[in-house]
DNA sequence: TGACAATTACGAAGCCCTTCGTATACAATG
DNA sequence: CATTGTATACGAAGGGCTTCGTAATTGTCA
């Protein structure tokens, strides 16, 4: 039966070879490999048996293409975003998105663009509200 | 010598006593034990080894009472708070504010007084800008 | 003092993560 | 067919996290 739950959580290491497959689309282990050697130097075995397990994981999948193997992120880049933040929410924050809010921007100054689109968004979440 | 850099990111375990740790202050492992008990359960023996790995760590700091060492956190709720969000921002969301409270936002509904919360301090960032 | 209760200290097992070396498969080429 | 280059598959080592059992320590009380 193997009946899958929800993919786990992506470890440090995992979570740099999503950021590859995010921004550069299904990719061979090669290419994966090109990229991430440029900020975090890992042999390239190291990135298949990765890849390998994050497939069993269910935090990617693959398809067969001739001789080598496409990997592309399971999840959209929003989708993990969402739920990593969510995360943090219950496990750091008690739920309170106010509180993890106020010590995002706390933590790093926002430019005045992105305070202004922030402020966007409250409008519309509190035009949507009924 | 060994100088101590900052306290590593805590893990789920070792957040978990944090938490009992900042809602109930300076604390006997037998008191950690048991809020903890509540909703993690967990034996008395592994409340202690992992308190005494945090001491190591950095993580808590301890004082002699007599028989027993009362635990406290080494830093306060909101300093942890800013930075495990700080690091999910570099991890996960490039550095993006925007985006974190953006996700963080559509994850969870916050009620309008949150909201109005967060556009108060939006006031004050932009306020505080020169 | 002796026995008991409570506490800390310590060691080791089991599991996962990360890393890498080596083995294997397979197509292209001469 | 043999060789070479590029893939994948696999196993194992090393380290960290979590758990727990057991030993050692210390205070209390009859």
């Amino acid at each position: 039966m193997s009946r899958r739950k929800s993919a786990p959580r992506p470890t440090d290491a995992e979570l740099s070879i999503l950021r590859v497959l995010w921004r550069c689309g299904p990719s061979t282990v090669r290419e994966v490999h090109e990229q991430l050697s440029r900020e975090r130097p890992m042999v390239y075995t190291t990135v298949l048996k990765l890849l390998q397990i994050m497939t069993e994981k269910g935090l990617v999948t693959r398809e067969d293409a001739g001789r080598a193997h496409i990997y592309q992120a399971a999840q959209s880049e929003e989708y993990a975003q969402r739920t990593l933040v969510g995360d943090l929410l219950d496990r750091v924050f008690g739920g309170s998105a106010q509180k993890l809010v106020l010590q995002a921007l706390t933590a790093r100054k926002a430019s005045p663009e992105e305070l202004a689109e922030i402020r966007k968004l409250l409008d519309e979440l509190e035009g949507g509200e009924s």
